[in-house]
DNA sequence: GAATGATGTAAATGCTTCTCACATCATGCA
DNA sequence: TGCATGATGTGAGAAGCATTTACATCATTC
């Protein structure tokens, strides 16, 4: 008895997989939020899929480059989540950007396992170059859409894109890691992280001198 | 050759360390920065601190209690820097609000042992019940802080404390975790992550009403 | 129809966590 | 004084993981 015909995967009809690297990826997507991106083994993946424990290296330099590759294509989700909630800034930009935020959350609760490879595996940014460039491309979106809203303002009053996209993403990232997730949060809150981080934004586009449909 | 007195372990005269439990606990310390909480292990500690791979085990019950037990230490500290920034509201309670947030910072980056064991490690907050409890009191701090800076405030336009305190720990947060830390950040930025948050924090009281120095 | 490159296997190495029976030592108690 | 006892450390080992190496299988191509 080997582990051959006993995988989960799909498609296994003989000797070679024929695919395999989509099989490990769709394996550590499920196995991630199970056990924490600490958890998640290479081995077990390969388990899932129904091949030997050194086929994923045919494919993967190591685990970690299986999930490099998870969070590149994570980013790229992301990046769609985020534009998709944007609307080019409709209906107003101001909004656009809470939904922006919105779909942060979202995200971090609807794809756990892109998510935890993202940023909470331990995988450097520049673990590769397209995972830096997905990475820019995700964030590239908040600062446009931070410059529609700022947009709003008179020429001398505008502060920094990039502050105000960076602030925002930090508020989202915040509550996401400390409220956000499947885990149990932080601290117990007498409101939703989603209700959280629109309150926060409304009060900082306030300090800005912005109004609610303004 | 055995690993017996081959540990960079202080105080290991005979067979008993005599104080594995700090020894283990500074080895972690020291570890952990190095090879990030994931790369940590509890046989490393064992051999830093000069005993056997199964010694450790007499003191913690496995590897996420000397974490969780690390954390809960990290906790303390934590609320000891944050009381001492805050300086009971002095010289103003904003400016006080503002140095808690950099020392939020500030520990990310000078303790990244606790900071990681903290919140990096994937240990749960409920994973002891000391944990949960200094976990709490940090945050009490923080509550405190707000609850002062909100009193500045006329009646009828206080937010809540829970919230504001939740908006400046989560901005905090998120902005130790994407730039504040040794490891490289997510993005470059043409500003400090001091700088970025008490930019912040600035914008989002003035838009609860406040004014600085105010 | 054989050479070739891509993909998967077996086996082995060295690491980890964790357990269990046993060794050692300090302490207290007779 | 001298022996029980509990706390702490040791040795050995089971089970699991990452990773490598030599070998097996298969589709493709010339």
């Amino acid at each position: 008895m080997s582990w051959r015909h006993h995988g989960h995967g799909r498609g296994r009809a003989g000797y070679h997989h024929g695919n395999l690297r989509e099989a490990l990826i769709e394996a550590a997507l499920a196995l991630i939020p199970e056990s924490g991106p600490l958890g998640f083994t290479f081995a077990e993946a390969a388990r899932q899929a129904g091949v030997s424990p050194a086929a994923p290296y045919r494919h993967f330099r190591d685990r970690d480059h299986l999930l490099a590759d998870i969070a590149q294509q994570g980013f790229d989700r992301f990046a769609e989540a985020l534009t998709a909630a944007g609307a080019d800034g409709a209906p107003d930009p101001m909004t656009a950007f809470c939904n922006i935020g919105k779909a942060y959350l979202a995200f971090a609760r609807t794809q756990p396992g892109y998510y935890a490879a993202m940023f909470e595996a331990g995988i450097a940014l520049d673990a590769t170059p397209e995972l830096r460039e997905a990475g820019d491309r995700a964030f590239a979106i908040l600062r446009d859409a931070a410059e529609r809203v700022i947009a709003g303002l008179p020429q001398g009053k505008r502060p920094p894109a990039l502050m105000v996209a960076l602030h925002v993403w930090s508020l989202s990232h915040g509550i996401a890691s400390l409220f956000g997730g499947r885990t149990t949060p932080v601290r117990a809150m007498p409101m939703s992280a989603e209700d959280l981080l629109e309150a926060g934004v409304l009060v900082y586009f306030q300090g800005l001198g912005l109004q609610k449909q303004g």
